[in-house]
DNA sequence: AAGACGAAAGTGGTTGA
DNA sequence: TCAACAACTTTCGTCTT
């Protein structure tokens, strides 16, 4: 509201612009005929100075509708308040006690009142996690942004998970089973969905519960939720992997090309589809000149040097890869 | 010395009786 | 519940660059 702007000359500037309300700060008291008359903003009265007649009541405050405290927010002119966070338990929306020290009436309240509102304060700020559901919900989320960032999860992604997180609470999911692997399946399923597959175990790696637990418990969300997700494609792979070998786009294009290929001859059923990725952007390396070790490559895709081998050689063989001339 | 290759044995998960 | 099974991993010795 208007009287957090410390400004006055601004919102009397505003005033003058438009006729607000029957009266005018200009006009005479109908009573005493004084000419002084003043507006109470926070109060939206305005009064004679001289014998307190309420000349005009509930006028709109026509003052600024965004809020300021420095010089800085009133250029910005910010008009809302902190946007929906559904990274934290309560969207960030809950409220506070405020520490005013006057009451509705513009009054001072008294110094018993004041610690009675402290402890209010204290009270409401405790309430806020008052059952075990929020602290609960607060605890997973905390815990789903640190695996997040660890992983280096997009935000986007991380925000889907957390919703996912919510719906799987207030289905009661999560009663009796560990939060953690439930927060490991909601971002598990969420960049599924958002095609920036992460395996079982790059998950459980930042986590603090195996794969096997994560696995079981995405096993049960998706059945209780419907969830259905499509498997992994290899090519979705390609783009994380690529550049964590600091490999050229090019690079990229040329093996999610060979993944092409490869999946209409369905040479990539059944088999781990980050082997597949692993191998295509082995070969695809050495075509271009950008030749990573098989070593290097299997680290990325979290696999084997033996497993690389065995699919790119497959790959050569059914979709006529030379290797020898570039 | 590093990388590529292949054989052999071991592991964890799925499937079907 | 158990055995069979395919995919994958681990380990290791050999060959090539």
């Amino acid at each position: 509201m208007s009287t957090e702007v410390e400004n006055e000359e601004e919102v009397k500037e505003v005033k003058k612009r438009e006729h607000v309300g029957e009266y005018e700060e200009s006009d005479e008291c109908p009573e005493c005929g004084s000419q002084k008359l003043s507006r109470d903003y926070e109060r939206a009265e305005l009064v004679c100075e001289k014998c307190g007649l309420v000349i005009d009541d509930e006028f709109i405050d026509q003052g600024p509708d965004w809020r300021a405290f420095d010089s800085e927010e009133r250029d910005k002119k910010i008009r809302v308040g902190a946007p929906m966070d559904v990274m934290t338990h309560d969207k960030g929306l809950s409220t506070n006690i405020g520490t005013g020290t006057r009451d509705s009436n513009g009054n001072s309240i008294s110094s018993n009142k004041k610690t009675k509102f402290y402890r209010l304060r204290k009270w409401h700020r405790q309430s806020k996690f008052s059952d075990s559901k929020e602290r609960d919900l607060a605890l997973a989320l905390g815990e789903l942004n640190r695996i997040a960032s660890q992983l280096n999860i997009p935000k986007s992604i991380s925000e889907d998970a957390s919703m996912i997180y919510r719906k799987i609470a207030d289905e009661g999911l999560v009663k009796g089973r560990s939060i953690e692997a439930m927060v490991g399946a909601s971002l598990y399923i969420a960049c599924r969905q958002n095609k920036i597959p992460r395996t079982l175990d790059e998950i459980s790696d930042s986590a603090r519960v195996s794969r096997k637990e994560i696995g079981r418990a995405y096993r049960y969300v998706a059945a209780e939720l419907g969830i259905m997700l499509k498997p992994a494609q290899p090519d979705e792979y390609v783009p994380r992997f690529t550049s964590s070998l600091d490999l050229s786009t090019q690079v990229q294009f040329k093996a999610e090309e060979i993944l092409k290929q490869a999946s209409e001859k369905e040479l990539t059923s059944g088999r781990d589809p980050t082997s597949i990725a692993a191998a295509a952007i082995y070969i695809s390396s050495v075509k271009c000149g950008e030749k990573r070790s098989q070593k290097k490559v299997a680290e990325s895709a979290s696999t084997t040097e033996v497993t690389v081998r065995n699919r790119y050689q497959e790959l050569c063989e059914e979709l006529d890869i030379d290797m020898e001339v570039n």
